[in-house]
Order: C-alpha cells, then structure tokens, then sequence
RNA sequence: AGGCCCGUAGCUCAGUUGGUUAGAGCGCUUCCCUGACACGGAAGAGGUCGAUGGUUCGAGUCCAUUCGGGCCUACCA
C-alpha cells in the first residue's frame, strides 16, 4: 500500500484528530492493578488550573513539562497516572460571577446565599470546561475518568473530614485577631494573598499633650487616621528621653479621649521620635501590644473601610478622605508638627489590587507549627526532594517563619465551614448539621457563613483525588505520588500545604506493619508524604524578558502560537528553551524553527516511505514481514515492583532498533549515534534537563540521520542505480527501524506528528493502539562503537574540505572535479578508499586519487592533522583573501600553541592536571606543529607568486 | 531590611561537578529551486564570556568587590 503524504507538514487537522483520538479511545487511564499485581508506578497531580482559568503560557510550559514526564514513564513501562481536574477558585470564581450580575444591574445580595451559588454552579458549567478543553489541544496525557473538581460531592466530604479532624486534635482554633482584610471583596485573606508594593508616602509627626504638664509627646505614623482608634502611646523602656513621662496620661487630639503613655519594645528608640501610638484594632504590632498591656480595640472602620461611629465626626468618610480630614484638623489645631517622605510598602489583595487593610476580626484559624514541624523534617531529610536545589533553602526558610493560617473567608463561593452556633454561643464542629444544641438543647443552630481558604480544599488533592477518607485500592496503588512539577509562585500557597497535609493525614507505611505488607512495600522512606520530588519550573516571559501580564498587553496566547506554528513545535520549544533555574523569555523565531523541524520529520518520512514502497514493488523488500520484526521490541517491559520510585527505572529489556543490520559504516555510525543519544537524552529527562534532551533529538534527527545518514544511505536504496537488491532490502529496514526508533525517543515532545508517522509506518494498523503505548529506546551501551564514530568523522571531515574548497574556488555548484588526496596513515588511506563512493558523490567530486607527497603547501589543497587534500581546478583564486585567511588561521595557530607550550612547560600542570588532560594536549601540540608548518609555507607560496 | 536569579556572537539562549580549540537557533554574507524537504541544501563571517581583584598548573565555570537588569519574602510606626 503505497504512503501518499502532502509535501508540507499541516499540523492543524493531524493535531485536533489524534487529540480526540487520545481521549476517545481512553489510552491514558492506567487500569487498577490487582491485588497480587506488581508493577512500578508514576502518578502525577495536575495542579489544578482554576475554573475561571484560560490557558496561559505558564500552563502550556507547566503542561508541556509534565506531558513529557509523564510520556516518557508510561512508555518504560510504569503504570502511569496524571490526574486531572480544576479548582473552585474562591475569590477569583465569586468575582467574575459579580461581575456577571454586575452587568445585569445586579448585586449578589440581591439574589441571596443559595440563588447566587446556583448562578455560579451555573456559569461553572458553562464556563469551567474551557481550560480543560484547551488540555487537550496540548495533547496532555491525563486520566480523563477520573477528573475532578475541588467541590466535588467526595472531594467535599473530605474537606469536612479534615477540618473536623483538625479542630477535634485542636489545630483549629476560632478566634478574633487581625487579619488582612480586602474591604473590595470584604473578606479576610491570607499572608500569602497580600502583595506588598513600595510607594512613596509620608511619615506624619503628631504631638500628643501630656495630661498635667506644659509637655507634648510626638509620635510618627504613616497613617493618621489611625489615630482616631489610639488607645495608648508607647515608648521604649530604655529609651531615657521619656523616662520622666511613664505613666502619665495625654489627651488624644480630635477624640479628646484619655489614653496612657506605657513603656513596650514596640517602640523603637532609633525610629523616627521613639515614641509610638498605638492602635490594637488597625496594626497586627498595636495587636499584639494591646494584647500585653491590656488595652481597649477601638475598631474604627466598618468591612469597606469607611469610618464607623467609633471615629465620631469622622463616622462615614473614607478611610482616605478621613486622613485627609484628620490631617487637616490636626493642621489647624496645631498638633501636626512635622511631615517626612518616606517610603512604605502598601499590601494591596492580590486578587483586586484593593489597598489592604489590618483589620480585627473574629476568624478560623490553623495552628500552623505542629504541621510545619514535620513538613519541614520531610525536606530536610530528603524524603522529598525539591528541584533545583535552591529552592529547598527557600522552602525551608518560609516554613521555619511560617503564622497560622487565616482558612476562613467571607463569601460564599466555597466550602462551607462545618461550625454550627447556637444562640447560648456554643460552637459545635461536625461532619452533619447537628439538630440540636449539644449544650442548651435549643434546635437548629446556624450554620457559620464563612467558607474556607480555596487552597484548604486544594492542599488535600494528593489524597483526596484519590478517595481519600475511605481506604481504597486507588490510594493504595497510587499515593504517595511520585512527582509535582509546578510553579514557584505556589510553592507556600499549595505546595507546602499539601505536604504539610499529606504527612499529618496519610499513613506511613513504614511505621504502619498491616498497610506496609498491603502495598508490598518495602522501602524505607516516609509514605505519608504527598510526593517524592518537586521540580519548579520558570517563569515564561515575553521576548523582552518581562513579565506576561494582561495590564502590560504583553500575554502570548498559546492557542494563537499553537494556531500558527503547531503544537508540536510550541511544545518543543518550551522544552528546548527550559534549562532548569532559568526563566524562559519566549520567542516566536524559535517556534518557527521548530515548526521547520516538524517539517523536516515530514519530510524525511516521505522520503522513507517513498523508498520503502519502491523497493517493495521492485521485490526487494517485504514491508510487512519486516514490521513483524519491529514488532518484538515494541512493547514496554513490566516488571518491577510498585514503588518505585521516579528516579529508578523498571528493568526494560533493551527497546531500540530491532530489525536493525549494520553493515556499512554509516551502518555502524548511526547505529553508535543513536544510542548515544538515546542515553543522553534518558539522562536528561530524568533530571528534568529537557533543553538538553530536546536538543539532542534535534542534533540527531537534522544532522546525524537527515544531513549524513539519508544522504549516505540514498544510492543503496535505489537497485536500479547500481545497488544491489538484497542491500536495498537491508538499507530499507535499517531505515524504517531507525525510524521508528526516533519517533519513538521524540514521541514525549511533539506526540502528534510522531504519532501521525508512526501509524503510516505501520499501514494505519499498529500493533499498539498508540505510540504512546510503545516502548521508549533504551541505550545500550555495547552498541557505542568509537571506531565507528571516528572513521565518520574522518569522512565527513574530508568531505567538509573539499565541499570548502569548492566555495573558496568558486566552482560551480554541479561541477564535478578531481581531488588528490595525501595521507601518512594507511588506515585512514584505506577507510577514505573504501568510502570513495559516499565521498565524490558528497562533495561532488569527479575522481579521487591518492598522492605521495603533501599536498599542504599547494593553493587550492587544504591540510589537516590527517590529511591533505588538493582541489584540481583551473580557475585562478583571489590570492590576496587566500593570503588574509591563511594569515587569521595562522595566527589562531600559533595563539593555541603558544597557549599550549605555557601549560606544557608549566611543571605544576604536568604534576598536577589529569594524564587524560596532560595527554591531550601533547597531541594537540603535535597535530598542532604539523598545520602550522603547512600553512606557514603555503603563505610563502602565495608571497613569492 | 533580608534572600534569590540573570548579564556569553546583531537578537534569543545553551554551556552538569573548573580541563585542551566557548556552542545552537534566528538574523547576516556567498552559492544552489540536485528526484524527501527553499519550512530545504552547502560553505562562511561574527564573541578579550558586564567590570575589577583573588584562589588554581588551569576560570565563562569557584571566591570577593563593583556596575547594570529582574524576582521573591518582610507586622518596624
């Protein structure tokens, strides 16, 4: 059956075809082994994007990374899980539903509690697929059967079941304290949902008079409104400047409120007077102060930041209008007695950009420290490893200074807390609505109003997604899992979650002799983690290396990328530019060129497959007979046990290039070529170094096997033009088994039009039902042949010369000439001689001759330790570019022999550097005498003409 | 305030534990539409690796200082 392929590479249709195709036939969930059942597995989460998400270039990189990983374990054999799913987004999924009803002219108030949930249930199931959607045109290898989504009926259950677990152990506790408050959203948020911006501001000076003297005491404050709220004025007990003060009393201006002068280490004597107001309901600081000396919160504000009745005349204003008023009046009252620039970083809520405010509030709260201790133990010691390695140091220096955590939230989009309050103020926490009151016996106590925390729900997915709190085969066979690959923006708000989660809730198995013989493990690391390694990957920026961001209007769209350029070249250029550590600042020009790769793929396939069907006409060789051969190395090995972990790979019998015969040198070539890079670019995913494995496979499939090994490998397949039939037969097979090795070693970066090719390869009836399911090539390092890989070098080098040489003679392009050839060595004279062919049809070269004398010296000839070589051609060369070029090389010569002779001279090199170093440079300064005495002569020659 | 990262060819970036001649893609120059591919082939030009000093037989790579760019964390008014 003859292959018909278009002439270019349209990854447009081939892309949306096999994405279906992939989700359709189910070819990435991993059955559930059996009990008895023992096979090495990989499970991955997906940090879940959230509903309101549309793919970004972040996700397609994160995506993109975990695709691969994920590819290339299922195809060695590991029972492979990426579980997918989205999350409820809080804050971000309430807001765009308000802004929905805002457009309707309506507020959520309006509809009430329920009907607004029902709306953003609603505009979840219109909306909430969209990002998932755009997965799968990334050809993510996800489980589909088991997406979730964080407000699932089980995953709900589960968020209740911790939060009761946790406040019966009393790691949850209720209190009033100050929180971060978005007056916007009106609701509490967390540390972590605070971004600090510097601005310049002013540091206001006031003067308080002290009760019962002529004296005043100044004080410093960035925000004066504040001061409406003072219940005190603090100075620091060292401090002597204020010593005869302590105790006494001053008339807080504007309120006329007395309030006492205390001595705290809150005052800072070397800051601006030493003495400080202080405001228990308005600054975290005052809070805790307050809280030591036992003074009044006056909470001057109500939820939107406006003054209460508590600020008297103030009641109403704005927070900023009350500053400007407040100002004023201490202006004209004249207890404003300086104003200083200065600058002040501002939290504004990370969703909203809304200004921050401290604010006291009666909130759940997680006592964070029994979670932390152990979350930072399991790094520590390694049983979680995070890449790269500094991010460790990172991690471990926010969880030593970690707070307790704010998980309640004012709104209604979200889990609602599992807190009933009957009316005598007794608080009951269960897993049902209780009836009754457990104290008073009064009926029907209301439900708390607030939510959680989005990220509470998420931190729990590693073991919640899979069943979690009943004891299933799923959590079994699949947690811990292996890997996470996410972004370092989330490392505190979910990864450290999660692990802080995971250890306090799962099971360790080591610790645990029932489960440990269920799961037939038999490690010795901590199974209660929720992974076993981190990778954080960078930041994508735009070409001018800024932040993507939507204010800027620098966003790159990855569907308009994928759109122009094919997901397979979007995808490889994201894995060829992620060198670990460093942010990717993407680039178009190198999407281009990626896409010329997917072309050139294409094209080298039609080129097999051109070839393959004419020698089947010809009788010279059996496509399917051969296919049978491939056939055998194709399915990836299963043995192994079930923990394994990531970084150990199950044993798979050697996966590379079955039907392969080497008899020629390109043969051998290729074939040392091929497994070397096959080992590299193992090597290089396991260490997520997919820059270096992409570029590999490149370096590979354009230069190795395209530009050398086809162009070496042509006149054998063509009988007709003096081959041999039996050696097309052979150079066919040798052809289609190295390509669908190199497929399959691509496959994880551009599945697409791996997978496209290879079914043609196979007719369109493959004998799995995916590449993704075949085996990925395995190296083996009895096939690294130095010999070959040498004599290559020596052919192409000749080559190379000549073809040079050619251009600096101007000869035509189609003309073929002569070439004389000089060389010492008569092995290298034999090698040249047997490859005479592949040489004159390479460099176009009409005959090649063997000479016994050097050739160096000539104009036209070229020297190089191993040879030389003599263009014959008539027409004159520009003597004087000649005599420049000499003159550079010479001088680059004698640059590196001098460099050499320093080292060489040195006796502590000699002493000291490696024999291998020492070595190879002695043999560098010889090859290096020898070219330096040709060249020098040839620019004798051209002087003296 | 503390911490982290980056500065290598015109542009975008590689360069793992210090080891001989610093690489790639794009762009540029010259030639070629040769039967897989012009999204191609062949040959080239282009870099004192931000600066200074140090450690070392040997530094793009390690250390210190410095300049320039970016990021993160932080309750000092």
């Amino acid at each position: 059956m003859p292959h018909e392929l278009p002439k270019a590479y349209e990854p447009g249709a081939i892309e949306t075809r096999w994405a279906e195709y992939w989700v359709k036939e189910k070819l990435f969930s991993p059955p559930t082994p059996g009990p008895g059942e023992s096979r090495p597995v990989f499970t991955l989460l997906l940090p879940p994007p959230n509903v309101t998400g549309r793919l970004h270039m972040g996700h397609m990189l994160n995506q993109t990374q975990m695709d691969i990983i994920v590819r290339w374990h299922r195809m060695r054999g590991f029972l492979t899980l990426w579980l997918p799913g989205t999350d409820h987004a809080g804050i971000a999924t309430q807001m765009m539903v308000e802004r929905q009803l805002a457009s309707e002219g309506k507020k959520r108030r309006d509809l009430g509690r329920e009907a607004f949930i029902q709306r953003v249930w609603e505009w979840k199931r219109h909306y909430g697929g969209a990002i998932l959607d755009q997965m799968k045109r990334l050809g993510a290898s996800v489980d589909w059967d088991r997406e979730y989504f964080t407000m699932d009926e089980g995953l709900s259950r589960a968020v209740i079941e911790v939060f009761v677990r946790l406040y019966e152990e009393g790691l949850i506790y209720r209190g009033k304290y100050i929180v971060n408050w978005c007056p916007r959203c009106e609701t509490a948020i967390s540390d972590l949902e605070v971004k600090h911006e510097e601005v310049q501001g002013k540091l206001f000076e006031i003067r308080y008079p002290v009760i019962g003297t002529n004296e005043f005491i100044t004080v410093a404050t960035t925000r004066p409104e504040t001061m409406l709220g003072d219940t005190a004025i603090a100075v620091n007990e060292k401090d002597e400047r204020y010593k005869h003060l302590r105790g006494k009393k001053v008339l807080l201006p504007l309120m006329n409120r007395e309030i006492p002068i205390i001595t705290d280490e809150l005052a800072n004597p070397e800051f601006g007077t030493g003495a400080v107001k202080v405001t228990p309901a308005h600054d975290p600081n005052d809070f805790e102060a307050g809280l030591r000396h036992n003074l009044p919160q006056i909470d001057i504000m109500d939820e939107h930041a406006h003054m209460n009745k508590n600020a008297g005349p103030y009641a109403g204003l704005s927070r900023y209008a009350a500053r400007e008023r407040v100002l004023e009046d201490l202006r004209t009252q004249n207890f404003l007695v300086g104003e200083k620039k200065h600058t002040i970083a501002i939290g504004k809520c990370d969703r909203c950009g809304t200004v921050v405010e401290p604010r006291l509030s009666t909130q759940w709260f997680i006592k964070i420290k029994p979670l932390a201790d152990r979350a930072i133990e399991v790094v520590e010691n390694g049983e979680i490893t995070i890449v790269p390695e500094n991010y460790k140091q990172i991690y471990l220096n926010w969880m030593h200074n970690i707070h307790d955590w704010c998980i309640s939230r004012q709104l209604w989009w979200g889990h609602r807390i599992p807190a009933w309050h009957c009316k005598c103020g007794e608080i009951i926490v269960a897993r049902e609505a209780p009836a009754k009151c457990s104290k008073c016996g009064a009926s029907e106590p209301k439900q708390d109003s607030d939510v959680l925390d989005t990220w509470f729900s998420s931190g729990l997915l590693p073991f919640t997604t899979l069943g979690w709190p009943e004891q299933t085969r799923d959590q079994e066979v699949f947690y811990p899992t292996t890997l996470l690959i996410t972004a370092y923006e989330i490392l505190f708000f979910w990864v450290a979650r999660m692990i802080m989660f995971g250890c306090h809730f799962m099971p360790d198995h080591k610790q645990d002799p029932v489960l440990k013989q269920a799961s037939g493990w038999a490690g010795k690391k901590d199974d209660s983690v929720p992974f076993r390694q981190v990778y954080i990957h960078a930041l994508v920026r735009d070409a001018d290396r800024q932040k993507m961001s939507k204010t800027k209007g620098n966003v790159v769209d990855p569907l308009d990328v994928i759109q122009r350029f094919g997901t397979d070249a979007a995808r490889f250029t994201l894995a060829a530019m992620a060198a670990p550590g460093t942010d990717i600042a993407f680039s178009e020009s190198r999407t281009d060129g990626y896409r010329a790769f997917a072309n050139k793929i294409w094209n080298a396939a039609r080129f097999m497959f051109m070839n393959v069907d004419r020698a089947e006409q010809a009788g010279a060789w059996k496509q399917q007979e051969f296919l049978k051969r491939l056939e055998a190395g194709l399915r990836p090995a299963l043995a192994g046990s079930l923990r394994l972990r990531s970084g150990q790979a199950p044993t798979i019998p050697h996966a590379g290039l079955a039907g392969f015969e080497a008899s020629t040198l390109e043969d051998h070539w290729i074939l040392s070529r091929f497994h070397r890079v096959t080992k590299d670019v193992n090597d290089a995913w396991q260490t997520y170094r997919f820059h270096e494995a992409a570029n590999r496979i490149y370096d590979f499939f354009w230069g190795d096997f395209c530009d050398w090994y086809i162009e070496l490998v042509k006149p054998r397949l063509t009988p007709e033009n003096g081959g041999e039939k039996a050696s097309a037969g052979v150079a066919c097979g040798n052809l289609v088994s190295l390509f669908d090795a190199s497929l399959r070693l691509l496959h994880p970066v551009m599945p697409f039009i791996t997978e496209e090719i290879w079914h043609a390869v196979y007719d369109g009836k493959p004998p799995l039902k995916s590449i993704a399911l075949a085996a990925y090539p395995q190296a083996d390092e009895k096939q690294f042949d130095l010999a070959a890989e040498t004599s290559m070098a020596i052919v192409q080098d000749l080559i190379v010369s000549v073809r040079n040489l050619r251009a600096e003679l101007k000869v035509e392009q189609k003309q073929k000439v002569p070439i004389q050839v000089y060389t010492q060595d008569a092995e290298i004279k034999s090698l040249l001689d047997q490859n005479r062919g592949a040489i004159e049809r390479l460099a176009n070269v009409e005959s090649l001759t063997f000479v016994q004398n050097s050739l160096g010296s000539l104009p036209g000839a070229r020297s190089t330790a191993r040879f030389d070589v003599h263009v014959i051609y008539e027409k004159k060369i520009d003597l004087g570019a000649e005599r420049e070029r000499l003159k550079k090389e010479l001088e680059q010569i004698e640059k590196e022999i001098a460099n050499g002779q320093r080292q060489l001279s040195n006796e502590q090199f000699l002493v000291k550097a490696p024999a291998k170093v020492v070595d190879g440079m002695k043999k560098r300064a010889q090859e290096l005498a020898v070219l330096q005495e040709k060249t020098k002569s040839k620019l004798e020659e051209l002087k003296t003409t």
